[in-house]
Parts: structure tokens; C-alpha cells; sequence
RNA sequence: GGGGGUAUAGCUCAGGUGGUAGAGCAUCGGCCUUUUAAGCCGCUGGUCCUAGGUUCGAGUCCUAGUGCCCCCA
């Protein structure tokens, strides 16, 4: 992938190290001692409001720096846009404004490239707020060409592996990871108040348990041993509150050798927390209030788009049974054979769903739950009591034994979070 | 695992019926003092994914392989 030998590097690269060339030739290639006292968001929001006269009466100086994205020169005057972390900020550049040799250096500058720049605040006749630039500097040359500026990354693979490249040019990318950040801040703040401890424990585990996942295997050689990298936290997490703690979370990776895809990640961060004196209906009070108080401070309301469409996670949202929804989506179903595992089997042929002859009655229900019912679950739901038999942890419900005390919770078709009443009879 | 699609310039893509490869962006040279995918003129730039096959002749047709995308189990 990466191809730097001389003999077949390509001319654009080529002709990049040339110009690095000159620099390190003329000078400190690489300054760091540039520094800026603005961020482009900050300006827009300060001064994006102010009239052309205002900011002419009283000039405003900034210095800004950033990537270079948009470079339009005109003869004697050019355009510019710099994107740091929070946006982008347009330059404009006189020629007889600066020292001349330094606009014939902005010439050969090109997109990709970092730069650090000075000037007044002003706007353009077309309203957007601008620096007019009295200093100018190249801070780091880029010796790569910047992906297509109208289509972006369109091919799928290298935008999820070079997502330093994506992050550059996809705005919607950078949004995802700054949404990101601010949730997982969130979750944190929300189990501060319940009085939750965030804990780490092992991620290598000598028997990988929690959950059934093909484990990644490593060795440890001073103990002379074979080690598995965890699929899940759980065994750890319980021990801690046999130690006392009562109220546990922990947002850390889990690693499960299985399929690779964009919606299957090897390595993948999840949040699992456990509360004592407490039981599934809890965790379901507790899921919904997290949900819903994330949202309205992401968002300043109850609403998320996603993927073209809206979802109310302001809540209390709808709480459904296992049974009931198979039921709810399959109207021609038998309620009252739902645990007779030969009728359930004849509805798995029915949907060309395979299963296998150790199944029992339980494992054949959430096949076809997971068939019929799961996509169609697009408005926030919580799925409840599912069958003991799929659920090796969770405790028994004390009036019916075929079914566990668990939920999953469910928005666009797709599962969001897993919760149950743990087993406390050893 | 099964089915479908795709692979052409650095990037994004065109290339009826087989006849020596094109555009936009980027690069390079020139012009341009309010641009918004800036514009105008000019020049570069290609192992048409790989290996076979059919043909006088293959980017195009056939076979196999590989990468990627989508759908299904």
C-alpha cells in the first residue's frame, strides 16, 4: 500500500519532496514555535454576526492555523480556508499586503498542507466572515495529495482504515467522533451521580468468559502460559461487588475472534455495569433514563435522526414480552403453542430458519424473534423475558421457569443494550 | 458459505455493435484584487486488476483468479 521507493514514487509525491527540499534548504522546515490565539467555530460564533462596518470601525486581530483545504488564486489577490479542530476559517490574501516573496511562496503551497496566518477580521461582499491576511507561514508541508474535494473518500475500505484521512475531509465523520466523546462523557457523569465506581479489571483472561465468543489467544512468558484476550468483562466485574463495591461499570474493550464486517468489529468498546439490590426492571428504569437524558443533551431535545429517520428517545418507551411481540408481528401464529417446540419447528421451516436438533423450544422462539420480529423494531422497545433457555446467566422468573428475567432493548432494528437479574443461587 | 455488482490517469468517473484510451479535480506553465466545486489558455500524466483464451486486432468477448461493494444463510 504504502510505496515509497524512489524509483516509483509518484510525480505528485515527487514533486512535493521538491518543494520540502527548498524549505529545509531556506530554513526550518518544521517551525513549532507558530501559535494561534483563535479557533474558526469560536470566530464564526463571536464575530459571525457583526456587520461589515463594525468590524471595520473596530479591527480585530487574530491569528489562525490549520490545514489548508481551499486555495483559489487570482492574479494579485487569493482565497483560502484553513479547518482546525472546530471548522474552517476563510483567509484573504493581498499580495501587496504581505511581504511579495511570501505570496509567491503561498503560490506553490498546496491543499493538505498546515499553515498558520495573522490579520484583521473582515467580510467578504458576500457576507462570510474572513481574515485579511497581514503574515502568513507554511508550518508543515503535506507531501500527499488530499482525496477529491467534491466526492471525498468514496471507497468504503480505505475510509474505515485511514480514518485519519476521512477525519480530514468528512465533516459528518468528525461530527461522529465529537458525538462520541460527548456520550461517553455523559454516560460517565450519569453513573457519577447514581454512585457508580468506573473500575478496570483484566483484559486477559486465563479462561475468557461472560459470554460465548471465540477468544483471541496470546502467551504470557514468564508464567509460561497460555492467556485469552477477554470477550467480555462480566466474571471480573461480578467479583467486584462480591468485594463490596455494589455498584460497578467499566467501559473498556472486549476482542471476539469471529466475522469481520462494518457492523462487526474484533476488538469493540461496550459498557457493562452491575448494581446490587437491584433487578432487571431497574436496569430497564435505569436504561431508559441514561437513553433519554444523553439525548436531550446532545441534541437539546428527544429527537435523533438516523439514517433518514426520526426517533423519539425522550421515552418512557414501550415494554413488550418475547411472546407478544412474536405474536404482535406474526399474526398468524398459535399463542398457546409458542412452547411446543415441533410447532415452533414447523415455523422455522416455514422461514427458512435453521436449527438444530439438540434446540429446544426457547432457542427455536428467539430464531424466529431474531427472523421476524427484530428489523421491524424501529421505534425505541424493551423486549422482556426471554427464554431461560438463551439466557445462561440471568435468573429464572419465580412464576415461570420457562423464562428468564432479562431484557434487550431495541431501536431501529437493531439491539442496543442487554440487561438482566443475575443469578444469585449458586 | 450462496448470489449479484465493480475494477480504466494521483482522486471521482465516461468509454453503443471489437479497430492504437477520454472528462472533471489535482499537478506543472501562463492570465486574473471579493472567490464559494472560482474562471480562462496550455502542457504533462495510463501494465485499462492479474493470468490464460477467442480474434488479423481485446479496455470491450470467454475462462479462472484476486481486491472491493451490496444482498442472502
Amino acid at each position: 500500500m504504502e510505496d515509497t521507493s524512489e524509483s516509483n514514487e509518484h510525480r505528485l509525491i515527487a514533486e512535493r519532496r521538491r518543494k520540502l527540499q527548498d524549505l529545509r534548504e531556506n530554513g526550518q522546515a518544521f517551525p513549532n514555535d507558530f501559535r494561534r490565539d483563535s479557533i474558526a467555530e469560536e470566530l464564526h460564533a463571536i464575530y459571525g454576526g457583526r456587520s461589515i462596518e463594525s468590524l471595520e470601525a473596530e479591527p480585530i486581530s487574530v491569528s489562525v492555523a490549520g490545514r489548508l483545504m481551499v486555495k483559489r488564486v487570482m492574479g494579485k489577490a487569493s482565497f483560502a480556508k484553513l479547518q482546525d479542530r472546530s471548522g474552517r476559517i476563510q483567509l484573504f490574501i493581498e499580495r501587496d499586503a504581505i511581504v511579495a516573496k511570501i505570496y509567491q511562496e503561498f503560490k506553490s503551497w498546496d491543499v493538505g498542507d498546515i499553515l498558520g496566518a495573522r490579520g484583521v477580521l473582515f467580510k467578504t461582499k458576500t457576507g462570510e466572515l474572513s481574515v485579511k491576511v497581514d503574515e502568513i507561514r507554511l508550518l508543515v508541508k503535506s507531501l500527499r495529495s488530499m482525496p477529491e474535494k467534491w466526492h471525498g473518500i468514496v471507497n468504503t475500505e480505505l475510509k474505515l482504515r485511514q480514518r485519519y484521512l476521512d477525519l480530514i475531509v468528512d465533516e459528518g465523520t468528525r461530527k461522529i467522533f465529537q458525538v462520541r466523546t460527548e456520550v461517553i462523557r455523559l454516560i460517565r457523569r450519569f453513573l457519577d451521580t447514581l454512585d457508580f465506581s468506573e473500575v478496570e479489571t483484566p483484559m486477559m483472561h486465563a479462561i475468557p468468559g461472560g459470554a460465548l465468543a471465540r477468544p483471541f489467544e496470546t502467551h504470557h512468558n514468564a508464567l509460561d502460559m497460555k492467556l485469552y484476550l477477554r470477550i467480555a468483562p462480566e466474571l471480573y466485574l461480578k467479583r467486584l461487588l462480591v468485594g463490596g463495591l455494589e455498584r460497578v461499570y467499566e467501559i473498556n474493550r472486549s476482542f471476539r475472534n469471529e466475522g469481520i464486517s462494518t457492523q462487526h468489529n474484533p476488538e469493540f468498546t461496550m459498557l457493562e455495569l452491575y448494581q446490587t439490590y437491584a433487578d432487571y426492571e431497574d436496569l430497564i428504569e435505569l436504561t431508559q433514563t441514561l437513553t433519554r437524558e444523553a439525548t436531550k443533551a446532545i441534541h437539546g431535545k428527544g429527537l435523533l435522526e438516523y439514517q433518514g429517520n426520526q426517533f423519539d428517545l425522550s421515552g418512557p418507551f414501550n415494554v413488550m414480552t418475547v411472546e407478544d411481540s412474536l405474536i404482535k408481528f406474526n399474526s398468524d401464529l398459535d399463542r398457546n403453542r409458542l412452547r411446543d417446540r415441533s410447532y415452533l419447528s414447523e415455523i422455522c421451516e416455514a422461514h427458512g430458519v435453521q436449527y438444530r436438533s439438540e434446540d429446544g423450544a426457547g432457542k427455536l422462539q428467539i430464531k424466529i424473534f431474531e427472523k421476524t420480529v427484530e428489523h421491524q423494531l424501529t421505534e425505541p422497545v424493551f423486549i422482556t423475558q426471554y427464554p431461560a433457555e438463551v439466557s445462561p446467566l440471568a435468573r429464572r422468573n419465580d412464576d415461570d421457569p420457562f423464562l428468564a428475567d432479562r431484557f434487550e432493548f431495541f431501536v431501529a432494528g437493531r439491539e442496543i443494550a442487554n440487561g438482566f437479574s443475575e443469578l444469585n443461587d449458586p
